[in-house]
Parts: C-alpha cells; structure tokens; sequence
RNA sequence: GGACUGGUAGUUCAGCUGGUUAGAACGUCCGCCUGUCACGCGGAAGGUCGAGGGUUCGAGUCCCUUCCAGUCCGCCA
C-alpha cells in the first residue's frame, strides 16, 4: 500500500497520472453534487475534487459523504491542471487538483475540541496542550517543528565539520547545589540517596576536555526546577560546546561565524543588526540599557531584524538574597587576567572572563574560560565560603581531575528554545517545544506530574510528607 | 512568595449605570446547491455565566471567599 504512496507535494509533477494518497480531511467544501475537500498530510495541501458519477462505486459515493474533517483517508484519482479561474499560485500545490476516482475511509475522527483548518484564531493554551497532537497539526507548529529540525540539523553539521565530536552526558548525576533549584530522583537501591537532573553539562564537559577530546558537543537537555516563564521551561535544550587550548577571543569568531551562517542558512529573510556583533562589558550594558541582556535593534517592529550582542567582563561575584558571597555565573569560571590580584582584596570588583551572546534583549548563550588549575578552583571556593569538607563532598572530583593535566578550556552553550522561537517569531518557547509544560510545569497532556503507587514510593524509600 | 489581567455555548469573544426568554462568529447536526477554496443559502441543537456565600424586589453585571488560567516581579550557578 505505501510503496504506491504519493505525497500531495509531489502531484505537481504528475499531471495525467493516477495515484494514490493518504492524509487527513483539512477543509470540506460540499456543492451538492460536487464535493472539494483539502487533503493534509506532512508535505502539505492539495485540493480533491469528488464527483460522485466519476467514483468507481457506491462504497466510494458513501465514503466521500461521509468525510468530516479530520478523517483519515486514501485517496486514489487523476492529477488534473486546475482551469484558469481555479488557479492558486501562491500556494505549492495551487496549479493542481486530483479528481477522485476511489475513496475510503481508513479511520474516523471525532469533533476536535478546536479548528485545525483555522489559525487565526487559537484556543487557549491549556487545551491547546491537552490536545497537543492536534495542536501540531496546525501549519503554524509543525512549521516551528520543522525549523526547530533544520537548526538542530545545521548546529550538528556545522560542529561534526570543525572537528567536534558528539558526547552523551548523563542525565542522571550528583547533586551540586549550587545555583538553580535542580530535579532530584531518588535511588532504589541506595536508600536515601538521590541523583539530580544536570542543569547543565558544565562538569561532564570540562571533564571531556580533562579527558583530552578537545572540542565536544551535544544536543543538550538541561533541567531546572524554577518558576516558568515565556522564555523558560524545566526542560530545555542547550547546544553545548567546550574547546581546549582557546582564548574567549576563539569562543567569540567561532561562534559568531557559526550564528551568521545559520540565519543564512535556514532563515535567509532575517537581516542581522550589525556585524561584526558589537560588544560591550556588562558594565556599559547596564548603565546603557539598564539589563545585561540589551536590545540593539534599530527597528524593534520589523520581525525581521535580529539584534546579536556580545555581553563581556562579567562580575565574577554578586550577593546572594541572604547578603552572602554567590558566583555571579558559576563557580567554574576563570577571573578576568587583569583582576586576579583583586581576589584577595576586593573580591567584588573581580570580573570573571564570562561572556553572553544575546539577541533582541534575550540572553541566548553564556559562557566562560574555565578555571583548569586546582589551586585557583580551590581559591574560588574558598572566597565563595565552601569549607574544605564541602568542597571535597561536592566538588572534589573536579577538583581531583585538575591534578591529571587539565589543559585550558572554555565554552558556550546557545540555548536551542530561544534561538528557534526568535527566529520563527514566536512569543515563547512553548510555542517551539513539540510538548512543553505550562507556566506550571505541568503537561496536561499527560497529567504529569503525577502521584505514583505506594510500591514505587516503598521501594524508591519515599515517605509522603503531608 | 508577590502584583496585575482574565474565566459567559465545542472554540474565540461581546454583554453598558444591576432589569423581559444571556447574544455573535466559527464549529457541530439537518436540508438545498456541479467549480468551491473563509463556498453560499435555509433551519436546528448547544449555557452550572468557574465555584461558594452575601447585598438587592431583582445579580453574568456589585461585595467577600475560593479555584483555575495567562503575563510580569522574586527566582533562574
């Protein structure tokens, strides 16, 4: 059956030829005696044509009745040019129709509880979440998918082609609470044990540069268990990279050489503000625009300008809520060459050698040079007030690995989620992730989360608290 | 944790200073229609006005409580 398959994009080529199709019922348009529906499948439209005297039966007149929207269908019939008042230009298969000799219904649909063929006018969000599955058959979202697909696909290429390899990380891993609320799971067979969820590969991959790749990568899922918002979810993906041997200045030309080639690739209609990307310390940028995450854009309403900005010399260190020492980033970033002597000092006028790369007033990416030296990792812990015990329970595996011939090294990790939701013109990341979480971090979808049998929690060593 | 906005038909929404039987569009169902593509025309069904309480002769509308949703702040190494 599928090997006769035609997809409804490539019927233009096919004028006179019989085929077969198979999709779902888009629009329905019944003249009485004649009959136009839209067939949809994952290539697109095309316009049926059902004239019940040109049907080869009487199963085929009933089956063309019956069509709601929705329906899945095959249909078999004669690609035809459409006549001249029926011409559609605009659209891919708009100079085509295919009249219908057989029709049959191969699975029904229920009422969707929202229009498929309507895009204007969207449901709210958490039905459209409910109904995800039918919410991605909006042309809208599975356009989104599909550019979410060629940004991934370019990244991979473009990394596997400057000599990085791809390296999976756990996503099991130890608690480092330091930073972001992080995911815990707990251990069955170490009772009271529990693994969290990485924010980020930050450790697994300075340890992949311990280890002597030199240039990593990876599609990276992160997790975090804070507040959402349109631009945050629990789960996201990072394009996550580390090199050895580089300066920020290599960080800066790579990935700058890799964003630019990327809008021309998969969205050639956007036009970048200014390249070279400015750049400017995260001091200029607060006193000019007041956030760390400026806007440059000349024309904020044109949809397609986009505003790439380089954010350097950011503080290595900030003051927690409780008025304590905290890192700024993380505390694997190297200081800035030029502050290592305020360490001692005045530690909060120390800069860390971290940069941003943000784009239209989003923060896309953050990065550093790493600290690649035991002593200096251990001076940072010591400013941060990380008693010796602590940072040998926490952190002494880094602090170990930087003993065996840690080379320099530093990274970057643009954020996949924003990076496609600015470029599809998107209000928020949900509207680019294929089953996001409400603002929640709930799946509705799903029901998740959810409570789990007794036995799961006896044998995960869970009690309940009320 | 906080602030703001919202919750009325399957969906998106309107509903004025409180006043008759709560409306529109789309969708759904039925009928008519041979060139539609937002098809058209005619008809029908469809409502716990989020929930609870209060004020009032009378509440979708005002007040209180509560639940839910969205946005933002806090938070996000």
């Amino acid at each position: 059956m599928l090997k006769q398959r035609t997809l409804t994009i490539e019927t233009v080529g096919k004028i006179g030829e019989t085929v077969t199709l198979f999709g779902w019922v888009h629009g329905r348009r019944n003249m009485g005696k004649l009959v136009f529906f839209d067939l949809r499948d994952a290539s697109g439209l095309l316009q049926i044509v059902g004239v019940p005297a040109e049907l080869i039966d009487d199963a085929a007149r009933t089956a063309l009745d019956s069509l709601r929207p929705e329906f899945v269908v095959s249909v078999t019939g004669v690609v035809q040019a459409r006549g001249a008042k029926q011409q559609k230009p605009d659209e891919p298969t708009g100079m085509v129709e295919l009249l219908a000799k057989n029709v049959a219904v191969l699975n029904e649909s229920k009422t969707p509880p929202f229009e498929i063929d309507n895009e204007e006018r969207q449901a709210g969000e958490e039905l459209r979440l409910k109904y995800r599955y039918l919410d991605l058959r909006h042309e809208r979202m599975a356009r989104n998918m599909r550019l979410r697909d060629r940004v991934v696909t370019f990244f991979r290429d473009y990394m596997h082609a400057h000599g990085f390899v791809e390296i999976e990380t756990p996503i099991l891993m130890k608690g480092t609470p330091e930073g972001s609320r992080e995911y815990i799971v707990p251990s069955r067979l170490h009772a009271g044990d529990f693994y969290v969820l990485p924010q980020s590969p930050q450790q697994f991959k300075q340890l992949l540069m311990v280890a002597g790749f030199e240039k990593y990568f990876q599609i990276a899922r992160c997790f975090r268990d804070e507040d959402q918002r349109g631009d945050r979810q629990p789960e996201f993906t990072q394009l996550d990279f580390e090199m050895s041997f580089v300066e920020a200045e290599d960080i800066y030309a790579y990935t700058e050489a890799m964003m630019i080639e990327l809008v021309r690739s998969v969205a050639p209609e956007k036009k970048i503000t200014q390249i070279p990307f400015p750049r400017m310390t995260y001091a200029e940028a607060m006193e000019k625009y007041g956030n760390d995450k400026p806007d440059i854009r000349v024309d904020k309403n044109d949809p397609n300008e986009l505003g790439f900005a380089w954010v350097v010399d950011f503080p290595m260190f900030e003051m927690d809520e409780e008025g304590r020492i905290a890192a700024k980033h993380h505390p694997f970033c190297a200081v800035h060459p030029d502050d290592e002597k305020l360490l001692d000092t005045e530690p909060m006028k120390v800069r860390a050698n971290a940069y941003d790369l943000v784009m239209n007033g989003f923060e896309l990416s953050s990065g550093s040079i790493r600290i690649h030296r035991r002593d200096q990792q251990k001076k940072i812990f010591d400013i941060l007030k990380i008693s010796a015990e602590e940072q040998e329970l926490r952190f002494g595996h880094m602090l170990e690995a930087f003993e065996f011939g840690a080379p320099p090294h530093g990274g970057f990790a643009p954020g996949i989620d924003r990076l496609v939701m600015l470029l599809a013109g998107e209000p928020n990341i949900r509207e680019v992730i294929a089953f996001p979480k409400t603002g929640d971090a709930r799946d509705p979808m799903m029901n998740a989360p959810s409570t789990v049998s007794q036995r799961a929690l006896d044998e995960a060593h869970i009690a309940i608290k009320k």
